[in-house]
RNA sequence: GGCGAUGUAGCUCAGUUGGUCAGAGCAUGCGGCUCAUAUCCGCAGUGUCCGGGGUUCAAAUCCCUGCAUCGCCA
């Protein structure tokens, strides 16, 4: 295999769990790595964590726990994620691992040798509480916003890293690569940030306030700075300088990071790169943030469930296509469980699902559920469109991946369907199948179709890993195979004809958007239960029937004196009835008067607190908690619901 | 405070160098089909293209200005 490709995803800092940003950094990486296998290339896919520095320490003195132990704990997290995400890394490092910190110290002493790091005395504003350096300008009344105390004057040694001699280099390096950062918006943030003097980084903590890191190899009462030790994950991973896999994938590194961090991938390490003689990497992948709208997703037990718990709900592919359809690349995104739901609808179960289901159900329907051949000497135009309309998705689709533009390759592959589903339309294969005399243009259409959905499981294969070798399990297909190379997408008639087909599945089941929809006024919660529901026993629609359900508007309402969930209401039903409804705990009285409510109208009267109760009010009940039932629209007082 | 980005249909956004540029998807309404997960196909809309000036035969597109939001830097 020639073409190595290497993608790297940053190392997650241990201060915190693993969170949904983690999670698309890594699936992004993920979804480059396999859409490289896609091409043949081979693939090296790093991620792994950064342990070192203060940060660290105070987060593990929190826990009451040696930086060492929780370091291994948070690590672990993140290590124990990745397969949930179905993420196909080839290895993880930790800024712990001793062959890492040899590099380290290797590198260090190199550019050291060559003269771009030297010792230098400063003084500066520390505070002793947070254990840092404070410029004047964070302070807040002249201290520190943390503490509230003001900062003391104190002088420290440390070992500086020459990067203002590289700043010219740096700033001709990104002039002249036009996509060494991308998208072009962060490229230019850079250039931009080079346009003033570049300052010398600091790479060294004095031991006696730090000693969680590596040391400096040519002063052993320095630790390295986090970044420094951090960034060089890259190529110590590889074996650097002389290990097989460094040789093989450095130059073709592409990193992955999100914005926050890009300073120190867009100018320190090129800058550490080229003072170490170390070819630049090829590209910088920037990507935005996830705006989670937390009114927007469902609760549980009150709280807002976390986005990463939505893949367990909804499946892990849906919201791996969520996070690559829904973001452009580089840009924010709003993140929320009802554009999910909707993507997940519109866009899986709808379009894609359905055709996969209507095609494959004719193959049985038609054919037994054997790949018919389509008719050589049949109308060339019954498969010409089909397929120029394939090759344009593949390549729209090659473009845009190879661009980490992935929405739009998402939306080439998606056009394609919308294609196969019009030219469902267009052939009619139930009216192909009613004559003997169309039997030929009947399995030219249903193999076309079969062979369709054979591309478009493999061009969703690095999004969807699962639902596309699925599609392959269902068109009778080996999924072990290497079934989505590029190579042979390309090839229309890749499908064999008399290939046996198993019985079709829903790939995507639709989602009842209905049961997620809220009350309006009161943003009260409901709280769907995290299991499954257990349902009564099922009835008739003649016992259903039996209830008569009427819209109600309350005309009036109080409370029931001595009782404490009790309400006394006058319901409008056409005619007006006393109903007593145990909604005092949620409701009070004089936010219920005008409202419309549905009210079982046929219910044996029963005498609650002495009041004669003549019907009874629909509500949902959680616990103690309750919502009224009320409608969509305005309607007239006894109104009977079916 | 400096630099930059963005502001287009109910929502999310496309709109390359000014001349069918007023668009797509979702949502909505109507019609059609029945192979299919009440899905699919077709049709239909709605917009002071942030406000105000200007350049031009012609501006969503260029210039100036104001407002709003966001980012980077100080």
């Amino acid at each position: 295999m020639p073409n190595p490709f290497y993608i790297t995803t940053p190392i997650y800092y241990v201060n915190a769990r693993p969170h949904l940003g983690h999670a698309y950094t890594t699936i992004v990486a993920d979804v480059a790595g396999r859409f490289n296998r896609m091409l043949d290339h081979e693939v090296f896919f790093l991620t792994g964590t950064d342990e070192h520095g203060d940060k660290i320490v105070r987060a593990a003195k929190k826990e009451n726990l040696s930086p060492r132990i929780y370091a291994d704990e948070i690590s672990e997290l993140f290590r124990q994620l990745w397969p949930q995400l179905n993420i196909d890394y080839s290895a993880f490092i930790r800024t712990t691992d001793p062959a890492h910190i040899a590099v380290v110290k290797q590198v260090l002493q190199k550019i050291y040798d060559a003269g771009d790091i030297y010792f230098s005395e400063y003084e500066g504003l520390y505070c002793f509480g947070c254990e840092r350096f404070y410029v004047e300008r964070e302070l807040v009344d002249g201290k520190c916003p943390d503490h509230e105390t003001p900062p003391e004057i104190i002088k420290e040694s440390n070992y500086f890293f020459r990067m203002s001699r590289y700043q010219d280099w740096l700033i001709e390096y990104i002039e002249t690569n036009k996509d060494f950062i991308r998208p072009e918006r962060y490229r230019n943030e850079v250039l931009s940030f080079l346009k003033e003097p570049l300052e010398d980084l600091c790479i060294s903590r004095p031991k006696s306030r730090l000693e969680w890191g590596i040391s400096l190899p040519f002063d052993d009462k320095y630790v390295t700075y986090v970044w420094f030790d951090a960034l060089l994950n890259y190529v110590s991973a590889l074996g650097y300088p002389e290990g097989p896999l460094f040789r093989k994938f450095w130059p073709h590194v592409q990193h992955i990071v999100a914005k926050d961090i890009l300073k120190p991938h867009g100018i320190y390490w090129p800058i550490m790169l080229k003072a170490a003689g170390i070819p630049i990497f090829r590209h910088l992948n920037v990507h935005g943030y996830w705006n989670v709208d937390k009114s927007k997703m469902s609760k549980s037990l009150g709280n807002v469930i976390e986005p990463l718990e939505l893949k367990n709900i909804y499946g892990l592919d849906a919201f791996r296509y969520f996070l690559m359809r829904e973001m452009v690349f580089g840009l924010d995104s709003g993140f929320s469980e009802s554009a999910l739901v909707g993507r997940i609808n519109a866009d899986l179960a709808n379009d894609l699902g359905n055709l996969f289901s209507r095609v494959t159900a004719m193959t049985h329907k038609y054919f037994k559920g054997v790949v018919p051949a389509a008719d050589p000497h049949g109308d060339p135009l019954l498969t010409q469109g089909l397929q120029s309309d394939a090759i344009i998705a593949i390549r729209e689709f090659e473009t845009a991946m190879s661009g980490f533009m992935f929405h739009k390759a998402l939306v080439a592959v998606w056009e394609f369907i919308s294609q196969m589903n019009k030219y469902i339309d267009m052939t009619a294969p139930w009216v192909l199948a009613k004559s003997k005399s169309t039997s030929k243009q009947l399995e030219t259409v249903i193999y076309n179709l079969l062979e369709g959905l054979r591309i478009i499981s493999g061009l969703i294969f690095p999004v969807m890993p699962e639902t596309a070798a699925s599609m392959q399990r269902h068109l009778g297909n080996d999924p072990g195979k290497a079934f989505y190379r590029m190579s042979f997408l390309s090839k229309w008639g890749g499908l064999v004809s008399g290939t046996v087909i198993p019985k079709s599945i829903p790939l995507f089941p639709r989602i009842d958007v209905n049961k997620n929809e809220n009350e309006n006024e009161s943003a009260e919660d409901i709280s769907p239960e995290p299991d499954r529901p257990v349902f009564k026993p099922e009835i008739s629609i003649e016992e259903f029937k039996k209830m008569d359900l009427r819209v109600g508007r309350i005309i009036k309402a109080e409370a029931v004196p001595k009782a404490k969930k009790l309400l006394k209401l006058e319901v409008d039903l056409g005619e007006n009835r006393t109903v007593v409804a145990g909604i005092a705990g949620s409701y009070s009285p004089e936010n219920l008067v005008g409202k419309q409510v549905i009210v079982l109208a046929n219910l044996q009267p029963a005498k609650l607190m002495g009041i004669l109760s003549q019907g009874m009010l629909l509500a949902a009940v959680d616990g103690n908690r309750c919502t009224v039932a009320t409608l969509d629209g305005v309607v007239k007082p006894g109104t009977a619901l079916s």
